[in-house]
DNA sequence: TTTCTAAATGATCATTTGATTACTTTTGTA
DNA sequence: TACAAAAGTAATCAAATGATCATTTAGAAA
């Protein structure tokens, strides 16, 4: 871990071979904060966020104190990886990718969810994410809005226009249920192959493939019987 | 919380009135012994195994050291509250339910999910199952692998049966993974409502039966394809 | 009432924890 | 080269942690 924990940069002191190693011995403040944050990623997730901080500056390479010269305390550097982790593996194409309607809604959610298991179903990620949700629900609740905005509504509206229904921007509860569950399964697949180490399945394709299929055998008829009973409030 | 904390018993001293406050300030090592679970599961659910052991004791109304004398240290209070928790919350008859002809698989199913989230979907169970799978996988394992033999198992094949196709005692990992789909689908329900309490459906009969609905109408199709990729090997 | 067992406490220990301070060393620049 | 800004450290603190042990005392049995 922390793999450029105390690598040289080959600088260009641009004078050609000055002695072939300029031994940076310090680090820019920019290249310590983003060390520190990845060794307290790395092990918040295998431990929880009451892991110690003198563990994340023996994985940097650094003394303890330090930390405090980058973080005023321990619950910033938490708000500091809580970001990182977030962000860096959320791709901002994914919700255009999903309004692409030259290809089908199938296909779109197909190919987002394949993307999205790529970049998110991995030990690190995981368990931040419910050592996250159960520290502290607020971070994990904006994000669950980011998918369900995002990512489940979308799916329920372009699947609804590719039925020819009405695009009614409106998602009821039960519809948005139907889509979680999806978006649920594969993420306990991910906990149980990712955090508990089960022998659940290898082939993530098939996984995907027959977690949509769910969805699109039981969508429609369930936006149909939302579509009757709001005719007959109406 | 801890409601029993320090309750008087009436118990019968049989003599009457004596004074109406027999004052019980010491329990029996049984009773005691419950109370400590009780409160340290309380306690663990709320901010996880890093607990402290003094909160628990302030919660059960006794001193820290007490706790000594039921568990020699703190891994084996958790061991007590890893088994009170998943054992307590465990019906012995739901697998024997589950294997009942004279009743429709998806109407058994339907059955067993409306017990098994109502005695297991509340925030203490599902965070101390959580905190549980990230402290130690091996607890979490056990726990599922009861789940795959005895509930997932006997769904594939009881559908099967009712089907009229072969009662394969074999069960292939993807036939697996989409029964997995329901049940992990359904957790992270869970999830969301009672550990990140945001706002899902209150319906969750519904949500239980657009569940069994995804998985009947696409598990048919799964069985066909192993069923004929195996003729294909043999 | 007296006695004896065991439930419960008080004091305390050694570590570990997050955090602060004064100090040292590196490094880019005047 | 000299210097100042900033990266980094050593020493240390107060609070909290899991755990131990000698002692006290409730309460059932004699």
């Amino acid at each position: 871990m922390t793999k450029f924990g105390d690598q040289i940069l080959p600088k260009t002191t641009c004078e050609g071979a000055k002695e072939a190693a300029p031994k940076r011995r310090r680090k820019s403040s920019e290249d310590r904060m983003l060390d520190i944050i990845e060794a307290a990623a790395d092990h918040f997730a295998e431990v929880g966020f009451s892991g110690g901080t003198r563990d994340i500056a023996k994985k940097v390479g650094v003394t303890q104190p330090l930390l405090y010269r980058y973080f005023p305390d321990k619950d910033s550097l938490i708000e500091a990886v809580y970001k990182s982790v977030y962000l860096e593996s959320w791709n901002a194409d994914w919700d255009v990718g999903l309004q692409d309607r030259t290809q089908s809604v199938r296909s779109r959610f197909d190919q987002f969810y394949r993307d999205y298991t790529a970049a998110n179903f991995n030990p690190r990620w995981l368990r931040i994410s419910y050592f996250a949700g159960l520290r502290d629900a607020q971070i994990n609740q904006w994000y669950n809005h980011l998918i369900e905005e995002l990512i489940l509504k979308q799916l329920v509206r372009e699947h609804r226009v590719e039925l020819g229904l009405p695009d009614d921007a409106y998602v009821t509860t039960e519809e948005m249920e139907v889509a979680w569950q999806i978006h649920g399964g594969l993420l306990h697949y991910g906990w149980r192959r990712h955090v508990l180490n089960l022998p659940a399945s290898n082939d993530m394709d098939q996984v995907i493939c027959d977690a949509l299929d769910m969805y699109f055998s039981v969508a429609e008829g369930v936006y149909m019987r939302m579509a009757r009973s709001n005719a007959d409030i109406a």
